[in-house]
DNA sequence: CTTTGTGCTAACAACAATGTTAATCAAAAC
DNA sequence: GTTTTGATTAACATTGTTGTTAGCACAAAG
């Protein structure tokens, strides 16, 4: 393998980059069916026989994005389960935040997710497995913090499903909803660009005090 | 106007509304661009010249859709607020109760609605100002009876707008990521199926321990 | 300096999707 | 019964989108 990249594999390694970027936009913010191979091009600044020369086909190359944040899935999952060294209320408290974080830094994500899946659910076959074993580990884990907390403390003896199913409902609506979101609430009082800081403690909140702890 | 209409009105009205029907359901289903008029047209079992023929163009059909879609927005985000006679905890549990109901007897909706908006915002601007005045009225008239019960009772002080928010996230969400929610669920104990009733006792629930009630 | 390989372009080909039109058919109006 | 009206069809026209190909430019290798 080479040390120094010759200029033509440079050009080659930028122009597929930049194919590739305007393609994970174009697919992420318009879907399989809204996002035109002509408009990728020309977002990347290149002809649209370049598309074609890097990626073969449409299809391919969405194939090969959807598999990537298709990888991202667990993550938009299960960050939500925070760290098991830490005390319970520390955990939730990171856990909600840490999730909360990914999904603002990846608003775009769920939508397209919960629309590729749906437009084809056999696209979960490949990850059910793992995401079955994950799932199942890291639930099992934080059910027993809370159970053991729940001894101890005053905690509600939750359903450590339920509590992570209520951490990714409430954490992903404000992004998936945005626009209707902010008129909502923006034009009730002046909170603008504020809202998303706002749920997020909100939200931290509603499962402390949905398991009672504090 | 006609008491009685003439065979070929019926027939009119027979296909045009067998390809209301259909184009409603796909568009639904896969988005404007995901829709193809000739899948509605075969759907519909009509040649695709029929389309045009009542409808003239996918455009105008797809908005008059989008137009009556959009006018469900209300209902699914307000009916989750109840009627202001009943007592709090009765007001909060008929509110989520019947927004889940609405949600699960539109399971389409959401999703359609959040990506057709995100798609051209301005979409909003028609109905923007009904949406804040009767956000307005409703959320005041929630947030007086919260109060009023936490001054009597033990209930907490909560943010009408951010108790809305959570009960539309909490409702919405299954239906919204359900082949995702399934593997992760159904497989974990055997219930499948029974998730959306466990969700919405479960709703239900976290609600009213976000307000101290009972 | 020639040859080879490769990024790149422009033009074209193929197809799918939207939209149109002329002609047909049957029921309703007269 | 003739005419008219409107639903329906098949065929066509048009455009947008995807994918291909022949050739050019130019750096690298010999």
């Amino acid at each position: 393998m080479p040390v120094y990249m010759t200029e033509q594999q440079n050009a080659q390694r930028d122009t597929e980059a930049l194919i590739l970027q305007a393609a994970e936009k174009e697919f992420l913010e318009k879907g399989y069916s809204g996002a035109k191979t002509t408009t990728i091009a020309e977002a990347a600044g290149v002809t649209h026989a370049m598309f074609h020369y890097y990626f073969r086909t449409k299809d391919k190359l969405f194939e090969k994005i959807v598999a990537d944040k298709l990888g991202k899935l667990m993550e938009m999952m299960f960050s939500a389960i925070g760290n098991s060294d830490l005390p319970l209320k520390e955990r939730i408290v990171q856990g909600v935040e840490r999730h909360f974080d990914f999904v603002a830094a990846n608003p775009l994500l769920p939508r397209f997710i919960f629309n590729e899946v749906h437009n084809r659910p056999e696209r979960l076959d490949g990850i059910k497995n793992n995401m079955i074993s994950m799932a199942t580990s890291l639930l099992d884990n934080l059910q027993s913090a809370i159970d053991k907390d729940a001894s101890i403390n005053k905690c509600r003896h939750a359903d450590a499903r339920m509590v992570l199913l209520d951490i990714i409902s409430l954490n992903i609506f404000p992004f998936v909803a945005q626009p209707i979101v902010n008129v909502l609430l923006d034009s009730i009082d002046g909170n603008s660009g504020s809202l998303l800081e706002m749920r997020k403690k909100e939200n931290v909140k509603t499962i402390l005090e949905k398991l009672n702890i504090e």
